[in-house]
DNA sequence: AATATCACG
DNA sequence: ACGTACGTGATATTT
């Protein structure tokens, strides 16, 4: 028989530090509980002991502190991440009827030994599981030691018997007692004898095994002189050293191993425990379900599931038509348009699916036409992406009533990959095939394969949108959403579609011929550079400049990185005029960054068509803004005049026009309506610059006598104070020292009172609900909040400012342009979205239409909202993005 | 895959 | 005393 005893603390320990960070939700931090588990789960399976149990520290005992006061006195307390773990760790035991010792005055070591030595007595076998290489005194016959540790979340194992350690020692294991009395043992604050390190130490041990026998006869001892003359100086030491080695196996605890058999966890309790600490793969392994009387989400899938290969027109007319008559079908689609159909009954369990396929189906469009005509309602999963698909084949899709990869977002925008396996596992604990190794592999536009196992992937995904609307829908609707899903997000992804599809004209030869002229910039500039270096090096490697710029030409390093001396912009325009180098390594940064990124990346992306069409990612920002990728339309540059030429690349066709819309200071507008601040909506109304009346306010002085340096200043406080500034940034971004900066922020906070209490206000709030909110009720959770961890925690306060104003201004202009779009199409306009830069819209119409578009655009934009000020919209029209920014 | 840099709102 | 602004994506270098 054998028992199996874990030091609790120790292994706790080994989890945390070498499992990477995992929280909940809500903060809680789990890697430690999480790694402890798992290393548990393997031992038993290694081991099947027949009993378990877990002994934990309690206080250094007060005895040991009068006999040697340093005792301990130097381990430091454990970080508050791992201590919050300590009680949900007794929790789970407890949901796993695994029995724990612990006694106030005594440390896991003494009743790791106690245990040992009663099980002995008893005729048991022990394994001591520890990561700690103290219990080896421990090992006997029949006493192992699993030593463990963990590393980058791998786990391995080390099992010591009186045979491995000796091999390793050269003794046996009890005389680890002996040697440590000589060498000591800093962690354990064992003061050893004087002078003797741990070379000495083993050899003497090695040789006469004990302490004891050393001092017996020490004349007899052989060994330099000075070691010698170090023992007998050390012997009090030596004593009292062994003293404090020596684990205490008479710790008065009630223990027999068979009160230890192993016993059938608690399933419902452990169940719920591991939800809360959201262990899916852990209920998943150990196949726990939820208690009865709550919602089984796995029964879902019990249900009968029948499918079909649709290669007949009449049979899929048929099906249409029952499709027509159903609130709503699951669709999943192939890039290649091979479709999967789900119906489900009325029980919601049995569903039926029918397959579509491009090469089988005769008159295939036609079948795709009518499945995406409005009238089959469907639920899919990234409708965006399959509009902008249909589109490629001159289809405008409708009838799109759900989405479940929206839904995911919008209920945990920060999560990020929201591709269907993963949700089957976030939402329901159930483990999916990946869709790239199946449905999806290798070519995004091959045929469904007939393979069973890709077919069947293809199939339980598309099941699995069903399935996630049921829960999804109504999580929407509790947490006020649904307006935002309904009539924001869902209609945005035809718009979104759209915009893509038909994408931007460039005027290709300008571009190249940009390049060109880039180049030999650059080529200058290289020569220049490598001379004024004195050799020729890659500029490109931050690495080798540096070296050039700091140990070569022995400039004065301003900053460091992780990797070196820091080289970037900000820290060359302080080293200006120290060595030309400098502002000729600037220039070349800028002009390689236009080429490679801007001219080199937008020629690679330009379409058959002559256009550029760019990706809106609407799954991905956590404040609810957009993003543009493959190529980023949403950085195309404009703050220097070089750069801005590129805009001058992106034109409107023979007989059009680009109108470009953008939002006059949307972001502070919406400040001042959030925090309500009378005197920023009085200024905004107005109608004053409001950078020209903060500088007024800040600087004293008559809003006639702001200089231009004093509203670029106030303009930088009026963009930090959304951002959550600290006075510390405001000087570094305006060059101030941090007294005045502090002192702008208070003259703005006396002036904008609202403003001051909004900021603490919100991050109270959120602090209370565990997220912050827009107007229009969308959503980020803040577990950040809660770390123990000054920075994380001030990150959280930061976005908590931030994200209600970045994302309220994110839901205005997504409105707007379901709006500008469906107006354009009322007033039968043939003026088309193209682009949307987080503020600004950008449409492409015939020339004839530009003085209404922009007109429409300004007014639709403008209305979106009724706030406590008027929100304001600019509108300018021209033959390029240049000319059309005004 | 991680890091540094820089383009935008 | 902490460490120092929100949100993105692309490129080049280095590991």
């Amino acid at each position: 028989m054998k028992l199996m005893v874990i030091d609790g603390n120790s292994i706790i320990n080994r989890a945390f530090y070498g499992i990477r960070m995992l929280t909940t939700k809500d903060g809680q931090p789990t890697n430690a509980v999480y790694g402890f588990v798992n290393i548990l789960l393997k031992l038993l399976e290694e081991e099947k002991p027949e009993a378990l149990c877990v002994t934990f520290d309690r206080k250094a005992p007060t005895f040991r502190h009068l006999a040697y006061e340093g005792y301990k006195a130097q381990r430091k307390g454990m970080p508050d991440e791992l201590a919050a773990q300590l009680p949900v760790l007794k929790d789970v035991l407890e949901a796993m009827n695994i029995p724990r010792y612990e006694m106030d005055g005594w440390e896991a070591d003494d009743l790791i030994g106690t245990i040992s030595v009663k099980d002995t007595a008893a005729g048991w076998d022990t394994v001591i599981v520890t990561g700690d290489k103290d219990s080896l005194q421990l090992v006997t016959d029949t006493t192992r030691v699993k030593l463990v540790s963990t590393r980058m979340g791998q786990t391995t194992t080390k099992e010591m018997t009186p045979e491995t350690f000796r091999e390793a020692y050269g003794f046996d294991p009890i005389h680890i007692i002996d040697l440590k009395a000589l060498m000591g043992d800093a962690s354990d604050n064992i003061p050893g004898v004087k002078g003797i390190g741990e070379k000495t130490a083993m050899d003497l041990i090695q040789r006469y095994q004990s302490v004891a026998a050393i001092y017996e006869h020490l004349d007899g001892v052989e060994a330099k002189p000075a070691v010698l003359k170090k023992l007998a100086e050390g012997a009090d030491q030596a004593k009292l050293s062994y003293d404090l080695a020596t684990i205490h196996t008479d710790a008065p605890i009630d223990f027999t191993p068979e009160a230890n058999i192993r016993q059938e966890p608690n399933v419902s309790e452990l169940y719920q425990l591991f939800l809360k600490l959201e262990f899916n793969k852990l209920i998943d392994k150990l196949g726990l379900k939820a208690p009865q009387g709550e919602v089984q989400q796995q029964e879902e899938f019990t249900g009968t599931c029948t499918s079909e290969d649709v290669t007949d027109r009449t049979r899929a007319e048929e099906l249409l038509a029952l499709w027509r008559t159903k609130d709503s079908v699951d669709v999943l689609a192939l890039p290649s348009l091979d479709v999967v159909v789900v119906e489900h009954w009325e029980n919601e369990r049995d569903s039926h699916a029918a397959i579509l396929r491009a090469d089988r189906l005769e008159g295939y469009n036609d079948v795709l036409k009518a499945l995406f005509a409005p009238d089959v309602k469907k639920n899919t999963h990234d409708v965006k992406t399959l509009l902008s698909r249909l589109l490629a084949e001159g289809i405008v899709g409708g009838g799109f009533v759900f989405d479940t990869a929206i839904a995911a977002y919008l209920l945990a925008p920060t999560d990020g990959g929201y591709e269907l396996e993963t949700l089957g596992m976030r939402w329901f604990n159930h483990e999916y095939p990946k869709a790239k190794d199946t449905y999806l592999a290798p070519d995004a536009f091959t045929p469904l394969s007939d393979q069973a196992a890709v077919l069947g992937a293809f199939l339980s995904h598309c099941a699995l949108i069903g399935a996630l609307k049921e829960a999804m829908a109504p999580r929407l609707a509790e947490l006020g959403m649904d307006k935002l899903y309904y009539e924001v997000e869902l209609p945005l992804c035809p718009v979104l579609a759209e915009m893509e599809h038909l994408g931007m004209l460039v005027d290709r030869g300008a571009l190249t011929a940009f390049g060109t002229m880039l180049d030999e910039r650059i080529k200058a500039d290289e020569a220049l550079i490598y001379e004024l270096a004195g050799e020729s090096f890659n500029i490109n490697s931050t690495q080798q400049f540096g070296h050039i710029l700091f140990d070569k030409l022995g400039l004065p390093p301003v900053k460091k990185t992780k990797t070196g001396y820091s080289t970037n912009a900000e820290v060359l325009e302080k080293l200006k005029g120290k060595h030309p180098i400098v502002e000729a390594v600037l220039d070349y940064r800028q002009l390689a960054k236009l080429k490679s990124t801007y001219v080199d990346g937008l020629t690679k992306v330009i379409a058959p068509d002559g256009r550029i069409h760019t990706s809106f990612q609407n799954t991905v920002t956590a404040t609810g803004r957009l993003s543009s990728t493959e190529p980023n339309l949403q950085n195309i540059p404009v703050r220097t005049e070089l750069g801005a030429e590129l805009r001058k690349m992106f034109v409107a066709p023979a007989g059009k026009m680009l109108v470009d819309a953008d939002y006059s200071q949307i972001e502070l507008r919406l400040l001042a309506h959030i925090a309500g601040d009378e005197h920023m909506i009085a200024a905004f109304r107005s109608g004053e610059d409001i950078h020209t009346v903060t500088a007024s306010q800040v600087f004293g002085v008559a809003p006639e006598q702001v200089t231009h340096e004093m509203r670029r200043r106030a303009k930088a406080v009026n963009f930090g104070i959304v951002y959550g500034i600290s006075d510390f940034s405001l000087s570094q971004d305006i060059g101030v020292t941090r007294a005045e900066a502090k002192e702008y922020m208070e003259k703005y906070f006396e002036k904008y009172s609202g403003v001051r209490a909004y900021m603490s206000r919100v991050v109270e709030q959120a602090k209370a609900d565990g997220y912050v909110s827009t107007i229009f009720g969308r959503r980020r959770w803040l577990p950040e909040l809660k770390s123990s961890n000054f920075n994380m925690r001030s990150f959280g306060e930061r976005v908590a400012l931030n994200m209600p104003i970045q994302g309220t201004a994110a839901d205005i202009i997504k409105l707007a342009m379901i709006r500008v779009r469906d107006c354009l199409a009322a007033e039968g306009l043939a003026a088309k979205l193209v682009l949307q830069v987080h503020d600004e819209l950008i449409v492409e119409c015939p020339e004839g239409e530009a003085e209404r578009v922009k007109e429409l655009l300004e007014r639709e934009m403008e209305r979106v909202v009724e706030l406590a000020l008027p929100l304001i919209a600019e509108a300018h029209a021209g033959r390029s993005w240049a000319e059309a920014k005004g």
